[in-house]
DNA sequence: AACTTGTCCTGTCATGCCGTCAGCTTACCG
DNA sequence: CGGTAAGCTGACGGCATGACAGGACAAGTT
Protein backbone atom coordinates (compact mmCIF):
# COMPACT_ATOMS: atom_id res chain seq x y z
CA UNK A 1 0.00 0.00 0.00
CA UNK A 2 3.14 2.85 0.75
CA UNK A 3 4.82 1.77 -2.30
CA UNK A 4 8.54 1.24 -1.46
CA UNK A 5 11.10 3.46 0.52
CA UNK A 6 12.61 5.63 -1.30
CA UNK A 7 15.41 8.08 -0.94
CA UNK A 8 15.22 11.69 -1.12
CA UNK A 9 16.45 11.97 -4.42
CA UNK A 10 14.04 9.18 -5.67
CA UNK A 11 16.19 6.19 -5.70
CA UNK A 12 14.40 3.05 -3.78
CA UNK A 13 15.94 1.79 -1.06
CA UNK A 14 17.16 -1.73 -0.77
CA UNK A 15 17.88 -3.44 1.98
CA UNK A 16 21.14 -2.45 3.08
CA UNK A 17 19.63 1.36 2.56
CA UNK A 18 16.22 0.20 4.99
CA UNK A 19 18.50 -0.49 8.01
CA UNK A 20 20.25 2.50 7.73
CA UNK A 21 17.41 4.53 7.52
CA UNK A 22 15.98 3.01 10.28
CA UNK A 23 18.92 3.19 12.95
CA UNK A 24 19.09 7.28 11.95
CA UNK A 25 15.56 7.28 13.62
CA UNK A 26 16.09 4.84 16.42
CA UNK A 27 19.05 7.01 17.23
CA UNK A 28 17.29 10.54 16.26
CA UNK A 29 14.36 8.91 18.99
CA UNK A 30 16.48 7.99 22.11
CA UNK A 31 18.57 12.06 21.14
CA UNK A 32 14.88 13.72 21.72
CA UNK A 33 14.73 11.73 24.83
CA UNK A 34 17.83 13.16 26.25
CA UNK A 35 18.27 16.56 24.76
CA UNK A 36 15.53 19.67 23.86
CA UNK A 37 13.80 18.99 20.55
CA UNK A 38 15.39 22.50 19.10
CA UNK A 39 18.95 21.40 19.85
CA UNK A 40 18.79 18.27 18.20
CA UNK A 41 21.33 18.14 15.57
CA UNK A 42 21.82 16.67 12.07
CA UNK A 43 25.26 16.18 12.71
CA UNK A 44 24.96 14.42 16.16
CA UNK A 45 22.29 11.98 15.15
CA UNK A 46 24.36 10.91 12.32
CA UNK A 47 27.82 10.38 14.16
CA UNK A 48 25.68 8.15 16.46
CA UNK A 49 24.55 6.08 14.13
CA UNK A 50 27.69 5.74 13.10
CA UNK A 51 27.39 7.45 9.63
CA UNK A 52 27.89 11.09 8.19
CA UNK A 53 25.12 14.27 7.72
CA UNK A 54 25.52 13.43 4.18
CA UNK A 55 23.59 10.17 4.54
CA UNK A 56 20.85 11.19 7.05
CA UNK A 57 20.10 13.94 3.89
CA UNK A 58 19.61 10.83 1.66
CA UNK A 59 16.81 9.85 3.71
CA UNK A 60 15.25 13.06 5.34
CA UNK A 61 14.78 16.50 4.20
CA UNK A 62 15.04 17.19 7.61
CA UNK A 63 15.11 16.07 11.44
CA UNK A 64 11.33 17.38 11.10
CA UNK A 65 10.91 15.34 8.37
CA UNK A 66 12.65 12.02 10.35
CA UNK A 67 10.05 12.92 13.52
CA UNK A 68 7.38 12.68 11.41
CA UNK A 69 8.35 9.56 10.24
CA UNK A 70 8.55 7.89 13.47
CA UNK A 71 5.60 9.72 14.60
CA UNK A 72 3.48 7.95 11.97
CA UNK A 73 4.58 4.46 12.96
CA UNK A 74 3.62 5.95 15.96
CA UNK A 75 0.09 6.66 15.03
CA UNK A 76 0.11 3.20 13.43
CA UNK A 77 0.52 1.59 16.70
CA UNK A 78 -1.81 3.71 18.71
CA UNK A 79 -4.87 2.05 16.83
CA UNK A 80 -4.34 -0.80 19.65
CA UNK A 81 -5.63 1.54 22.20
CA UNK A 82 -9.40 1.32 21.22
CA UNK A 83 -9.25 -1.87 22.85
CA UNK A 84 -9.04 0.08 26.24
CA UNK A 85 -13.24 1.22 25.47
CA UNK A 86 -14.42 -0.80 22.64
CA UNK A 87 -17.48 -3.07 23.89
CA UNK A 88 -16.66 -1.75 27.71
CA UNK A 89 -19.56 -1.86 29.62
CA UNK A 90 -20.17 1.57 31.95
CA UNK A 91 -22.77 0.16 34.36
CA UNK A 92 -21.51 -0.15 38.19
CA UNK A 93 -18.19 -1.88 39.25
CA UNK A 94 -17.65 -2.92 35.82
CA UNK A 95 -17.48 1.07 34.56
CA UNK A 96 -15.40 1.91 37.12
CA UNK A 97 -12.43 -0.72 35.58
CA UNK A 98 -13.37 0.40 32.53
CA UNK A 99 -12.14 4.34 33.44
CA UNK A 100 -9.99 2.53 35.18
CA UNK A 101 -8.69 0.52 32.42
CA UNK A 102 -8.69 3.52 30.21
CA UNK A 103 -6.68 5.89 32.01
CA UNK A 104 -3.73 3.10 33.09
CA UNK A 105 -3.24 1.90 29.34
CA UNK A 106 -3.53 5.20 28.11
CA UNK A 107 -0.86 6.76 30.62
CA UNK A 108 1.26 3.96 30.27
CA UNK A 109 1.35 4.16 26.04
CA UNK A 110 2.15 8.07 26.52
CA UNK A 111 5.31 7.58 28.74
CA UNK A 112 6.21 5.09 26.76
CA UNK A 113 6.50 7.36 23.71
CA UNK A 114 6.77 10.71 25.90
CA UNK A 115 9.61 12.24 23.59
CA UNK A 116 7.90 11.57 20.15
CA UNK A 117 4.39 12.94 21.46
CA UNK A 118 6.18 15.84 23.22
CA UNK A 119 7.20 16.98 19.28
CA UNK A 120 3.90 16.24 17.81
CA UNK A 121 1.94 18.03 20.92
CA UNK A 122 4.37 21.11 20.11
CA UNK A 123 3.56 21.01 16.00
CA UNK A 124 0.23 20.54 16.28
CA UNK A 125 0.18 23.58 18.47
CA UNK A 126 1.86 25.61 16.31
CA UNK A 127 -0.03 24.76 13.65
CA UNK A 128 1.62 22.48 11.58
CA UNK A 129 -1.02 20.14 9.46
CA UNK A 130 0.88 17.48 9.51
CA UNK A 131 1.94 16.94 12.39
CA UNK A 132 -1.79 17.90 14.00
CA UNK A 133 -3.20 14.96 11.07
CA UNK A 134 -1.00 12.56 12.97
CA UNK A 135 -1.87 13.55 16.61
CA UNK A 136 -5.22 13.06 15.77
CA UNK A 137 -5.24 10.19 14.51
CA UNK A 138 -3.54 9.11 17.77
CA UNK A 139 -6.27 10.15 19.63
CA UNK A 140 -8.77 9.18 17.31
CA UNK A 141 -9.03 6.08 18.46
CA UNK A 142 -9.91 6.50 21.81
CA UNK A 143 -11.20 9.40 20.81
CA UNK A 144 -14.31 7.69 18.20
CA UNK A 145 -14.84 4.71 20.60
CA UNK A 146 -15.45 6.98 23.76
CA UNK A 147 -17.79 9.39 21.49
CA UNK A 148 -19.62 6.03 20.65
CA UNK A 149 -19.76 4.96 24.45
CA UNK A 150 -21.53 8.23 25.15
CA UNK A 151 -23.65 8.04 22.46
CA UNK A 152 -25.19 5.01 23.26
CA UNK A 153 -25.35 5.61 27.14
CA UNK A 154 -27.32 8.68 25.41
CA UNK A 155 -29.65 6.56 23.29
CA UNK A 156 -30.40 4.58 26.68
CA UNK A 157 -31.66 7.77 28.53
CA UNK A 158 -28.35 7.35 30.99
CA UNK A 159 -26.45 10.23 29.77
CA UNK A 160 -28.35 13.75 29.48
CA UNK A 161 -28.71 15.33 26.04
CA UNK A 162 -27.23 18.66 26.73
CA UNK A 163 -23.78 16.40 26.49
CA UNK A 164 -22.43 16.66 23.32
CA UNK A 165 -20.57 13.30 22.91
CA UNK A 166 -17.69 14.39 20.39
CA UNK A 167 -16.79 17.44 23.07
CA UNK A 168 -17.15 15.34 25.73
CA UNK A 169 -15.07 12.57 24.43
CA UNK A 170 -12.53 15.25 23.26
CA UNK A 171 -11.98 17.27 26.41
CA UNK A 172 -11.50 13.96 28.53
CA UNK A 173 -9.00 12.63 25.73
CA UNK A 174 -7.43 15.93 25.79
CA UNK A 175 -7.14 15.74 29.46
CA UNK A 176 -5.21 12.45 29.68
CA UNK A 177 -2.81 13.70 26.93
CA UNK A 178 -2.40 16.76 29.06
CA UNK A 179 -1.57 15.11 32.18
CA UNK A 180 0.33 12.27 30.80
CA UNK A 181 2.37 14.71 29.40
CA UNK A 182 2.99 16.94 33.11
CA UNK A 183 2.85 14.35 35.82
CA UNK A 184 5.92 15.86 37.10
CA UNK A 185 4.15 18.97 36.92
CA UNK A 186 2.11 17.90 39.76
CA UNK A 187 4.79 17.18 41.75
CA UNK A 188 5.39 20.66 43.91
CA UNK A 189 1.57 20.59 44.05
CA UNK A 190 1.85 17.76 46.54
CA UNK A 191 0.15 15.37 44.42
CA UNK A 192 1.77 11.65 43.90
CA UNK A 193 1.37 9.60 41.33
CA UNK A 194 -0.86 7.24 43.37
CA UNK A 195 -3.61 9.91 43.94
CA UNK A 196 -3.89 11.41 40.20
CA UNK A 197 -5.01 7.76 38.84
CA UNK A 198 -7.80 7.32 41.05
CA UNK A 199 -8.64 11.27 40.44
CA UNK A 200 -8.34 10.90 36.64
CA UNK A 201 -10.71 7.91 36.45
CA UNK A 202 -13.62 9.58 38.65
CA UNK A 203 -13.38 12.57 35.94
CA UNK A 204 -13.63 9.79 33.23
CA UNK A 205 -16.35 8.40 34.97
CA UNK A 206 -18.46 11.23 36.06
CA UNK A 207 -17.00 12.72 32.05
CA UNK A 208 -19.08 9.55 30.08
CA UNK A 209 -21.86 8.65 32.55
CA UNK A 210 -22.46 12.23 34.30
CA UNK A 211 -22.26 9.81 38.03
CA UNK A 212 -19.68 8.75 40.72
CA UNK A 213 -17.99 5.43 39.75
CA UNK A 214 -19.63 2.20 42.71
CA UNK A 215 -17.50 2.17 45.05
CA UNK B 1 13.52 44.40 45.05
CA UNK B 2 14.47 42.88 41.38
CA UNK B 3 17.48 45.17 41.60
CA UNK B 4 18.28 46.31 38.27
CA UNK B 5 18.75 45.21 34.76
CA UNK B 6 21.93 43.93 33.85
CA UNK B 7 23.27 42.89 30.40
CA UNK B 8 24.89 39.73 30.38
CA UNK B 9 28.76 41.61 30.91
CA UNK B 10 27.76 42.83 34.02
CA UNK B 11 26.63 46.55 33.18
CA UNK B 12 23.66 48.43 34.23
CA UNK B 13 21.19 49.06 31.95
CA UNK B 14 20.08 52.45 31.34
CA UNK B 15 16.79 53.77 29.53
CA UNK B 16 17.70 53.92 26.75
CA UNK B 17 19.03 50.19 27.15
CA UNK B 18 16.00 48.76 28.38
CA UNK B 19 14.37 50.24 25.46
CA UNK B 20 15.92 48.16 23.04
CA UNK B 21 16.03 45.21 25.17
CA UNK B 22 12.39 45.40 25.69
CA UNK B 23 12.19 45.80 21.65
CA UNK B 24 14.11 42.63 21.08
CA UNK B 25 11.50 40.97 23.76
CA UNK B 26 8.67 42.34 21.73
CA UNK B 27 9.88 41.28 18.30
CA UNK B 28 10.62 37.66 19.43
CA UNK B 29 7.07 37.42 21.00
CA UNK B 30 6.14 38.51 17.33
CA UNK B 31 7.71 35.85 15.68
CA UNK B 32 7.18 32.91 18.48
CA UNK B 33 3.37 33.46 16.85
CA UNK B 34 4.91 33.29 13.33
CA UNK B 35 7.02 31.13 13.29
CA UNK B 36 7.53 27.92 14.88
CA UNK B 37 10.13 28.01 17.99
CA UNK B 38 12.99 25.71 16.58
CA UNK B 39 12.93 27.98 13.56
CA UNK B 40 13.31 31.22 15.40
CA UNK B 41 17.07 32.82 14.95
CA UNK B 42 18.75 35.14 16.82
CA UNK B 43 19.48 36.99 13.77
CA UNK B 44 15.92 37.38 12.75
CA UNK B 45 14.78 38.45 16.16
CA UNK B 46 17.81 41.07 15.90
CA UNK B 47 17.01 42.02 12.25
CA UNK B 48 13.23 42.70 12.76
CA UNK B 49 14.22 44.91 16.07
CA UNK B 50 16.24 46.72 13.66
CA UNK B 51 19.59 45.57 15.43
CA UNK B 52 22.71 43.66 15.53
CA UNK B 53 22.48 39.77 16.81
CA UNK B 54 25.81 41.28 18.87
CA UNK B 55 23.06 43.29 21.09
CA UNK B 56 20.81 40.60 21.40
CA UNK B 57 23.74 38.57 23.36
CA UNK B 58 24.00 41.25 25.51
CA UNK B 59 20.55 41.10 27.22
CA UNK B 60 20.05 37.21 26.82
CA UNK B 61 22.43 34.74 26.48
CA UNK B 62 20.09 33.16 24.26
CA UNK B 63 16.88 32.91 22.56
CA UNK B 64 15.81 30.53 25.60
CA UNK B 65 17.06 32.61 28.28
CA UNK B 66 14.72 35.62 26.46
CA UNK B 67 11.82 33.07 25.49
CA UNK B 68 11.94 32.85 29.76
CA UNK B 69 11.99 36.65 30.73
CA UNK B 70 8.69 36.58 28.25
CA UNK B 71 7.52 33.64 30.57
CA UNK B 72 8.24 35.71 33.30
CA UNK B 73 6.21 38.50 33.31
CA UNK B 74 3.33 35.95 31.95
CA UNK B 75 3.88 34.63 35.29
CA UNK B 76 3.13 37.65 37.53
CA UNK B 77 0.23 39.03 34.88
CA UNK B 78 -1.34 35.43 35.85
CA UNK B 79 -2.04 35.90 39.24
CA UNK B 80 -4.96 37.85 38.58
CA UNK B 81 -6.36 34.36 37.57
CA UNK B 82 -7.28 33.08 40.67
CA UNK B 83 -9.95 36.12 40.76
CA UNK B 84 -12.20 33.37 38.46
CA UNK B 85 -12.47 30.96 40.99
CA UNK B 86 -11.48 32.88 44.51
CA UNK B 87 -14.78 33.81 46.57
CA UNK B 88 -17.04 32.24 44.34
CA UNK B 89 -19.99 29.93 45.19
CA UNK B 90 -20.37 26.70 43.81
CA UNK B 91 -23.90 25.80 44.81
CA UNK B 92 -27.07 26.26 42.81
CA UNK B 93 -26.86 28.46 39.84
CA UNK B 94 -23.89 30.47 40.72
CA UNK B 95 -22.24 27.54 40.98
CA UNK B 96 -22.83 27.17 37.04
CA UNK B 97 -22.04 30.48 36.38
CA UNK B 98 -18.70 30.28 38.49
CA UNK B 99 -17.50 27.37 36.19
CA UNK B 100 -18.52 28.68 33.46
CA UNK B 101 -16.85 32.28 34.13
CA UNK B 102 -13.58 29.99 34.98
CA UNK B 103 -13.38 28.08 31.66
CA UNK B 104 -14.34 31.32 29.92
CA UNK B 105 -11.17 33.08 31.98
CA UNK B 106 -8.99 30.80 31.48
CA UNK B 107 -9.56 30.12 27.62
CA UNK B 108 -8.97 33.55 26.76
CA UNK B 109 -5.80 33.95 28.93
CA UNK B 110 -4.54 31.16 27.57
CA UNK B 111 -5.29 31.90 23.82
CA UNK B 112 -3.85 35.46 24.12
CA UNK B 113 -0.66 33.91 24.96
CA UNK B 114 -0.73 31.35 23.15
CA UNK B 115 3.13 31.10 21.29
CA UNK B 116 4.91 32.17 24.75
CA UNK B 117 2.74 29.15 26.63
CA UNK B 118 3.52 26.58 23.81
CA UNK B 119 7.40 26.97 24.21
CA UNK B 120 6.90 26.66 28.28
CA UNK B 121 4.87 23.87 27.98
CA UNK B 122 7.75 22.13 25.88
CA UNK B 123 10.23 23.13 27.65
CA UNK B 124 8.54 22.02 30.89
CA UNK B 125 7.77 18.57 29.55
CA UNK B 126 11.41 18.32 28.51
CA UNK B 127 11.79 18.25 32.08
CA UNK B 128 13.87 21.43 32.17
CA UNK B 129 13.21 23.31 35.68
CA UNK B 130 13.07 26.73 34.58
CA UNK B 131 10.22 26.19 32.54
CA UNK B 132 8.34 23.95 34.45
CA UNK B 133 8.75 26.38 37.78
CA UNK B 134 7.46 28.66 35.20
CA UNK B 135 4.38 26.84 34.09
CA UNK B 136 3.54 25.81 37.92
CA UNK B 137 3.46 29.76 38.83
CA UNK B 138 0.95 30.13 35.92
CA UNK B 139 -1.09 27.74 36.75
CA UNK B 140 -0.70 28.21 40.80
CA UNK B 141 -3.14 30.97 41.07
CA UNK B 142 -5.44 28.77 39.84
CA UNK B 143 -4.82 25.80 41.02
CA UNK B 144 -4.52 26.56 44.77
CA UNK B 145 -7.72 28.42 44.69
CA UNK B 146 -9.38 25.33 43.34
CA UNK B 147 -8.02 23.19 45.74
CA UNK B 148 -9.21 25.64 48.56
CA UNK B 149 -12.62 25.37 47.07
CA UNK B 150 -12.59 21.96 47.11
CA UNK B 151 -11.61 21.50 50.25
CA UNK B 152 -14.46 23.81 51.63
CA UNK B 153 -17.14 22.20 50.14
CA UNK B 154 -15.38 18.47 51.34
CA UNK B 155 -15.15 19.90 54.93
CA UNK B 156 -18.80 20.91 54.74
CA UNK B 157 -19.21 17.36 53.42
CA UNK B 158 -20.45 17.99 50.57
CA UNK B 159 -17.99 16.53 48.44
CA UNK B 160 -17.07 13.16 49.11
CA UNK B 161 -13.80 12.16 51.09
CA UNK B 162 -11.95 10.04 48.54
CA UNK B 163 -11.55 13.11 46.34
CA UNK B 164 -8.08 14.43 46.91
CA UNK B 165 -8.26 18.11 46.45
CA UNK B 166 -5.01 19.11 44.77
CA UNK B 167 -4.90 15.97 42.50
CA UNK B 168 -8.54 17.17 41.71
CA UNK B 169 -7.90 20.57 40.95
CA UNK B 170 -4.66 19.64 39.03
CA UNK B 171 -6.35 17.33 36.45
CA UNK B 172 -8.33 20.22 35.73
CA UNK B 173 -6.45 22.74 35.50
CA UNK B 174 -4.23 20.68 33.36
CA UNK B 175 -7.52 19.72 31.23
CA UNK B 176 -8.49 23.39 30.40
CA UNK B 177 -4.80 24.36 29.47
CA UNK B 178 -4.57 21.12 26.78
CA UNK B 179 -7.81 21.91 25.56
CA UNK B 180 -6.85 25.57 25.29
CA UNK B 181 -3.47 24.61 23.32
CA UNK B 182 -5.38 22.49 21.07
CA UNK B 183 -8.32 24.04 20.19
CA UNK B 184 -8.20 23.16 16.50
CA UNK B 185 -7.62 20.20 17.06
CA UNK B 186 -11.33 19.36 17.75
CA UNK B 187 -12.62 20.68 14.39
CA UNK B 188 -12.01 17.57 12.61
CA UNK B 189 -13.97 16.11 15.44
CA UNK B 190 -17.01 18.06 14.47
CA UNK B 191 -17.02 19.77 17.59
CA UNK B 192 -17.11 23.58 17.28
CA UNK B 193 -16.45 26.23 20.13
CA UNK B 194 -20.03 26.70 21.24
CA UNK B 195 -19.89 22.99 22.05
CA UNK B 196 -16.46 23.04 23.59
CA UNK B 197 -17.42 25.35 26.49
CA UNK B 198 -20.60 23.96 27.67
CA UNK B 199 -18.99 20.51 28.13
CA UNK B 200 -15.86 22.11 29.90
CA UNK B 201 -18.10 23.85 31.91
CA UNK B 202 -19.77 20.78 32.90
CA UNK B 203 -16.98 18.73 33.86
CA UNK B 204 -15.06 21.43 35.77
CA UNK B 205 -18.64 21.60 37.60
CA UNK B 206 -19.10 17.88 38.06
CA UNK B 207 -15.36 17.69 39.05
CA UNK B 208 -15.14 19.94 42.11
CA UNK B 209 -19.12 19.01 42.87
CA UNK B 210 -19.27 15.66 42.07
CA UNK B 211 -22.71 16.83 40.89
CA UNK B 212 -23.87 17.90 37.72
CA UNK B 213 -24.58 21.96 37.05
CA UNK B 214 -27.78 23.66 37.59
CA UNK B 215 -29.91 24.23 34.45
C1' DA C 1 37.40 -13.49 -13.34
C1' DA C 2 36.11 -9.47 -15.49
C1' DC C 3 32.17 -6.63 -16.36
C1' DT C 4 27.79 -4.30 -15.50
C1' DT C 5 24.28 -2.21 -12.92
C1' DG C 6 22.18 -0.01 -9.43
C1' DT C 7 22.41 0.88 -4.46
C1' DC C 8 24.83 3.05 -0.79
C1' DC C 9 28.03 6.06 1.48
C1' DT C 10 31.22 9.97 2.12
C1' DG C 11 34.54 13.96 1.05
C1' DT C 12 34.04 18.40 -0.01
C1' DC C 13 32.23 22.85 -0.70
C1' DA C 14 29.38 27.22 -0.52
C1' DT C 15 26.36 29.31 2.50
C1' DG C 16 24.61 31.12 6.64
C1' DC C 17 23.98 31.31 11.64
C1' DC C 18 26.31 31.31 16.27
C1' DG C 19 28.53 33.54 19.93
C1' DT C 20 32.46 36.63 21.22
C1' DC C 21 35.54 40.58 21.30
C1' DA C 22 37.67 44.83 20.56
C1' DG C 23 36.66 49.17 19.60
C1' DC C 24 33.81 52.96 18.17
C1' DT C 25 29.85 56.14 19.30
C1' DT C 26 26.66 58.23 22.37
C1' DA C 27 24.87 60.07 26.68
C1' DC C 28 25.48 61.78 31.17
C1' DC C 29 27.85 64.38 34.88
C1' DG C 30 30.93 67.26 37.46
C1' DC D 1 35.05 70.27 28.26
C1' DG D 2 36.98 66.07 29.60
C1' DG D 3 36.00 61.68 31.94
C1' DT D 4 33.34 57.65 32.44
C1' DA D 5 30.12 54.26 31.66
C1' DA D 6 26.46 52.70 28.57
C1' DG D 7 25.24 51.23 24.05
C1' DC D 8 26.10 49.37 19.62
C1' DT D 9 28.35 46.95 15.74
C1' DG D 10 31.91 45.00 12.40
C1' DA D 11 34.43 41.22 12.03
C1' DC D 12 35.95 36.64 12.97
C1' DG D 13 36.58 31.59 13.96
C1' DG D 14 33.59 27.76 14.43
C1' DC D 15 30.02 24.80 13.22
C1' DA D 16 25.56 23.03 11.04
C1' DT D 17 23.28 22.87 6.73
C1' DG D 18 22.27 21.02 2.40
C1' DA D 19 23.88 19.82 -2.35
C1' DC D 20 26.76 17.17 -5.43
C1' DA D 21 29.89 14.14 -7.61
C1' DG D 22 32.35 10.29 -7.27
C1' DG D 23 34.02 6.08 -4.93
C1' DA D 24 32.74 1.58 -2.50
C1' DC D 25 30.05 -2.29 -2.52
C1' DA D 26 26.82 -6.25 -3.53
C1' DA D 27 24.68 -9.14 -6.90
C1' DG D 28 23.96 -10.88 -11.06
C1' DT D 29 25.80 -11.67 -16.09
C1' DT D 30 28.81 -13.21 -19.56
Amino acid sequence: MTGQVRTVDGRVAGRRGQETRQKLLDCLREMLGSSPYRDVKVIDVARKAGTSPATFYQYFPDVEGAVLEIADSLAKESGSLKELVQGKSWAGKAGRATAEGLVDGFLTFWRRNEAILRVVDLGAAEGDKRFYRIRMRILNSVNNSLTESIKELQSKGRVGKEVNPAAMAGALVVMLAGVAGHQKGFQPWGVKQAQLKPTLTQLVHLGVTGRKPAA
